[in-house]
RNA sequence: GCCGGAGUGGCGGAAUGGUAUACGCGCGCGACUCAAAAUCGCGUCUCGCAAGGGAUGAGGGUUCGAGUCCCUCCUCCGGCACCA
């Protein structure tokens, strides 16, 4: 026997491999079940660390035993291949990104192949092939088609080093995720991916999901829906400061007196503007140029106008501002149409108008556009709407009318944006009766559009130095939760809380985040930041809610069968008369922590109950009334003493004692409470009920921010915040959700990625390149350095911008940013099923042979931005019809992470990295791979120290195994035959589950039983060769070849195992008194509860002489459990 | 602050509600050796000479029986965070 040579062994068995393609996998095996494993691809850094072993050794484990049980795998790897870093290495050195990248990839290459990995080379993918990104392009154009692509005017992260814009999950604490500087806001032409469209579809898709927890809940969170209501708060300028004129434009077939039109125009001039309808001529065959011109006429057209354009009188009023010599305040459009693509609806008057438009004159004319959309339109489907956002840059909202195309009576929906409003989200509306003020964002539109309005806002001056300073400060010091908020008054401006018609102040303060919600809210009573800000400005505040609390476990939980009771009753909070003490009171028979409380008896008043009260109960006679502390406490739990659930009205005080002469107390009170002086500090943590809790944070003047009982509140007085959040919701406003997750910036200004494949055309906007011209191959360039006016270098290639418009032939420019590199990794699942496809991005029938993916392994890094992307491509591709699941991953999991020999996050400047390529070399592949898998579960996010000990006891293992082939004979040792059988069932097992420790663990018990004895045979330690076979490919192959075996050990079949094998003869059973184990005995495998109680009887004999057993407890081949009396 | 996950020897970790601490590392003792390494054997939660007792972050509960299920608290890890 020679020694064990890894480097020999592994050397030669990767090229025997490669040679013989062992692992391509063809897309069908008959009768083979397909299986898709899938591991994130790397980025080629150029070199591979202990955390790429993990991440491709330990899943290759997983690939080869299913493959050995019979399962068709497809186990694929590529490169994510674009991205910074090569392109930094390009500026820095002088080299080209594409050469860095190649170089990198061919020496990854090579270090995969010393993992002794079974991928499948041939279906190799790299994103920067421009036969893959050609689909990228592709698949980007048709969700622009659709309508998902946009480009928007948007704040963005702008780091002024690298000269481009970061992704929000690119900063890290306010600074480049890369180089470190400070990141700056910056508003810039971005295109978008309306991933926001699809947040309450990637939310509750998560629901089945066979995924763990805490993904879900990763992504839940990064969604960060909340359910609540928009509220409309009008704006009361005062008619003698600023009057608009309103020209509305009615539609086909409509006329100016229709009663919605009559009601827009009551409730307009009743705030002091003038309303103009003008009579639209031959609105049922109505001519463009005709209907232009009666609009142009119907009022001189300036600043102080807002123009109106409902369904025809949409298109009709983008044609009238395009024509306009100078701006107007503001363009509302609803029900309107963009163009005629879409003949869904068809009617008389397509003929007539051209439905070109202008754009760049439209944004001239007027800066403010809203766009308002019913989805259920009749009229104006989602894709026409979405088109004519895309048209104009904005985007709209999508509202509930009262009639779908806006036809109602008195369309609200439309009169809420025609005058000023400030529409707010609040998740608490059972809190609106006390809203005393609004709080917009300073980025707020409505901000924007009166800064300057000096004639509107009294103070114009002070609130634009304090928006100013808000967008100069880093979303880091804005978003400091701890920091003490700041804000100034809009004067001269009133909202009027739409509850109680009242005015309420308008603030600005930049705690208001304009990207959530609508980038407003009010402020109450009950919300702790609403009423810190309120109190530092001494802003009136308003509390609308009372402490409901409900007792649903414990000795006093509500009994569901009895009926509620209702009480009065007071609480008493008692001082020390000295000391800083309260006086705390456990009611014995329930275990409730609180104060004093007691029922009003008769016609007693509350204070005098209370004072009765504290005398029967503490036996305290000297007490005054320090304070009523407002309000009632509602409380409902079951009462021990009366039995009965009682719906109790706590009217709440605090005492004080005079001193402490105390009288005899009734010896049944003295039995059901306890009492103690106790600090504050003891209270906090002494009080278990939520009623108490209420009076105490009521004591200290902390808001009640829970849920409760309304008062003051109309009709919804009396009700509880849950009964009431919907009714208020509807009645003042829309129950509607808010997301923390916005709109995906695909746009990068920076060369080393996909070129967006869009052309901009002076006439046509933003034109899609042609199928036909794709894909839009990176052109090569003479320097990487980004333009640095946010232009990317790209934009330097004359030949590549200047081209010609694909749909007038005019002149026109390519754009030049590239995509966000995580456009490129949302689809390359899909390229692996048929990556060298040239027709298309995949090929159905393929597609559907392995996809959706059956486990994707990844790290806990990626759950939320890249798992995320891909899986809101994935259904942007599923609403096209292009793939046929709505998820792309039927599991995720993700792995842990290795750390150094310290226990520290491996880091050059920790010195603790572990070289991979060092240890192969040393102790070889199969050993860092078995060390790997053993070093902890698979399937959960642990983090596993390197040992270096450890990595040699596994050599020792692999050593001992190697030597072990001296002991094979032609006979089986039938010692060892059932615990090879109990191996075989474990592994396999355990493999499946991920859990790889586990199983060579059980490797390992059987090796120490091997070693126990003086032989094995041939078929024993073949089936054991190949249960390793996963783990240790190099060694299983080399020792199955000695033993005359012309096969790959990786082409062979799983061992199958007998269930009779898997019982011994006898077993031990432990012998359990009161439940503790207290002997053992063995019994036949099999026997009969009756021989294994009467065994188990036998073997602690002498601890039950004498006691009396009460019950006796057979787990048959477990235990037996006798109870007897202590 | 909100949400999710987890706490078991000196270390990594194992345990369908049923004999806690498998397997590995480390450590101790021994064998082999002139010696060392390698290898092999024995031991290794804790208190106790022993018989016995006690331990799965702390405290309570459910159960014949709890590391495992429930409640309260503590600590660590992860996600979100001035999110209305």
């Amino acid at each position: 026997m020679s020694n064990y040579d890894h480097k020999k062994i592994e050397k030669k068995w990767q090229t025997f491999w490669t040679k013989n393609k062992i692992y391509t996998t063809p897309d069908k095996a008959p009768g083979k079940d397909n299986f898709y494993l899938l591991v994130e691809f790397p980025y080629p850094s150029g070199n591979l660390h202990v955390g790429h072993w993990y991440a491709f050794a330990a899943p290759d484990i997983l690939a080869r035993a299913m493959r050995m049980q019979g399962k068709n795998v497809l186990y694929p790897i590529g490169f994510d291949a674009f991205g910074l870093p090569a392109e930094n290495a390009a500026i820095k050195r002088g080299i080209n990104p594409r050469g860095w990248t190649d170089s990198n990839i061919a020496y990854m290459k090579k270090q995969i192949a010393s993992m002794g990995a079974s991928f499948d080379w041939s279906r190799e993918v790299q994103t920067i092939d421009p036969r893959y990104y050609k689909w990228t392009q592709w698949m980007f154009l048709q969700f622009f088609k659709k309508g998902l692509a946009y480009r928007k005017e948007t704040a963005v992260n702008w780091c002024p080093k690298d000269k481009t814009v970061l992704a929000n999950e690119q900063v890290i604490a306010g600074k480049c995720e890369r180089c470190g500087s400070e990141v700056i806001q910056r508003e810039m032409l971005q295109w978008n991916l309306r991933i926001t469209d699809y947040a309450d579809r990637l939310v509750d898709d998560l629901e089945p999901l066979d995924w763990p927890e805490q993904i879900k809940e990763s992504q839940r969170n990064w969604i960060g829906r909340s359910e609540g209501a928009e509220i409309d708060f009008p704006l009361n300028i005062a008619a003698d400061i600023k009057k608009y004129t309103y020209v509305l434009l009615h539609g086909y077939g409509g006329t100016p007196d229709m009663p919605r039109f009559l009601h827009w125009k009551s409730e307009l001039e009743k705030q002091g503007h003038t309303v103009i309808i003008p009579k639209l001529p031959n609105t049922d065959n109505p001519s463009e140029a005709e209907q232009v011109a009666a609009a142009l006429k119907a009022t001189n057209y300036g600043e102080q106008t807002v123009l109106f354009g409902h369904s025809l009188g949409a298109p009709l009023a983008m044609k009238v501002v395009e024509k306009l010599a100078k701006p107007i305040a503001r363009l509302v459009l609803a029900g309107g149409f963009a163009d005629t693509k879409f003949k869904d609806n068809s009617r008389p008057f397509e003929k007539t108008f051209k439905w070109k438009f202008d754009v760049k004159k439209i944004h001239a004319n007027v800066k403010t556009i809203q766009l308002l959309h019913d989805p259920r339109d009749y009229a104006v489907s989602d894709e026409q709407f979405k088109r004519l956002e895309t048209l104009l840059g904005v985007k709209g909202e999508r509202l509930a009318s009262e009639e779908p195309h806006f036809t109602g009576k008195r369309e609200l929906s439309v009169l809420r944006w025609l005058r000023p409003t400030i529409t707010v989200f609040t998740t608490r509306p059972d809190t609106l009766f006390g809203g005393t003020f609004l709080v917009l964002a300073p980025e707020h539109p409505w901000v924007k559009l009166a800064l300057g309005h000096k004639t509107i806002l009294k103070n114009n001056d002070e609130v634009q130095k304090y928006v100013d300073a808000a967008s100069k400060k880093k979303e880091i010091e804005r978003l400091a939760a701890d920091k003490e908020k700041t804000g100034v008054e809009l004067k001269g401006v009133k909202a009027i809380n739409p509850t109680t018609g009242k005015e309420i102040p308008l603030w600005v303060a930049d705690f208001a985040i304009a990207t959530f919600g609508t980038g407003a809210l009010f402020g109450d009573a009950h919300d702790e930041r609403d009423v810190a800000f309120a109190t530092k400005y001494g802003i009136p505040l308003k509390e609308t809610l009372e402490p409901l609390s409900i007792k649903t476990s414990g000795a006093d939980a509500l009994r569901p069968d009895l009926p509620l009771v209702k009480r009065r009753a007071v609480m008493a909070i008692i001082k020390h008369p000295t000391e800083e003490k309260y006086l705390a009171i456990t009611y014995k028979p329930t275990n409730v922590h609180g104060f004093l409380s007691g029922g009003l008896e008769g016609d007693e008043k509350p204070e005098e109950t209370a004072v009765r009260e504290i005398r029967e109960e503490t036996g305290y006679t000297k007490v005054k009334l320090v304070r009523s502390l407002g309000g009632v406490i509602h409380s409902h739990f079951y009462s021990v003493k009366y039995k009965r659930n009682t719906d109790s009205g706590y009217i709440p005080f605090l005492f004080q004692l005079e001193d402490l002469t105390r009288e005899e107390v009734s010896p049944e009170e003295k039995a059901e409470h306890e009492m103690e002086w106790m600090t504050p500090e003891q209270i906090d943590g002494f009080l278990n009920r939520d009623d108490w809790r209420a009076a105490w944070d009521r004591l200290h003047g902390r808001p009640f921010t829970g849920k409760g009982i309304l008062y003051d509140s109309d009709e919804f007085s009396g009700m509880t915040s849950e009964e009431a959040i919907p009714l208020v919701s509807t009645k003042f406003g829309r129950i509607t959700k808010a997301y923390k997750l916005r709109d995906w910036i695909v746009s990068r200004q920076r060369y080393w990625g996909v070129p967006i494949p869009i052309i901009h055309c002076p006439t046509c906007g933003a034109v899609p390149v042609p199928d036909k011209d794709l894909p839009v191959k990176l052109p090569e360039v003479k320097d990487y350095l980004p333009e640095g006016s946010g232009k990317s270098p790209l934009a330097k290639v004359k030949k590549f911008v200047q081209v010609k418009c694909p749909k007038c032939k005019g002149k026109a420019e390519r754009e030049t940013d590239t995509f966000d590199t995580f456009v490129d990794s949302s689809w390359y699942f899909l390229r692996y099923t048929d990556p060298q496809n040239k027709k298309k991005f995949a090929d159905g029938k393929k597609l559907s042979s392995w996809m959706p993916v059956d486990l994707y392994l990844g790290g806990a890094e990626h759950t939320t931005v890249h798992v995320l992307f891909s899986r809101f491509w994935q259904k942007a591709l599923y609403d096209l019809g292009l793939v046929a699941d709505a998820e792309p991953y039927t599991r995720r999991m993700n792995r842990g992470i290795i750390l150094g020999p310290d226990h520290q996050k491996m880091s050059k400047s920790h010195g603790n990295v572990i070289d991979p390529d060092e240890v192969v070399a040393q102790l070889g592949a199969d050993t860092v791979r078995m060390y790997l898998a053993f070093i902890g579960p698979y399937n959960e996010v642990g983090t596993y120290p390197w040992n270096p000990d450890g990595v040699v006891g596994m050599r020792r293992f692999l050593e001992r195994m190697w030597r072990t082939q001296e002991k094979v004979g032609k006979a089986e040792n039938p010692a060892l035959e059932n615990l090879l059988h109990k191996t075989i069932r474990k592994v396999g097992e355990d493999i499946t589950a991920l859990k790889f420790n586990t199983a060579i663990s059980a490797l390992m018990v059987f090796l120490n039983a091997v070693d126990k004895e003086a032989s094995l045979g041939k078929s024993q330690w073949e089936r054991f060769l190949i249960l390793l076979a996963p783990f240790a490919p190099h060694i299983t192959e080399e020792l199955w070849s000695i033993h005359g075996q012309k096969k790959s050990i990786h082409k062979t079949a799983w061992p199958g195992f007998d269930e009779e094998r898997l019982k011994s003869e006898t077993v031990q059973i432990a012998v359990q008194i009161n439940g503790k184990t207290r002997g053992e005995t063995s019994v036949a495998q099999g026997a009969d509860k009756a021989t294994q109680e009467a065994a188990a009887k036998a073997a602690v004999a002498d601890r039950l002489e004498g006691k009396n057993i009460l019950r006796t407890i057979v787990v048959p081949g477990r235990l037996v459990n006798f109870v007897i009396e202590e």
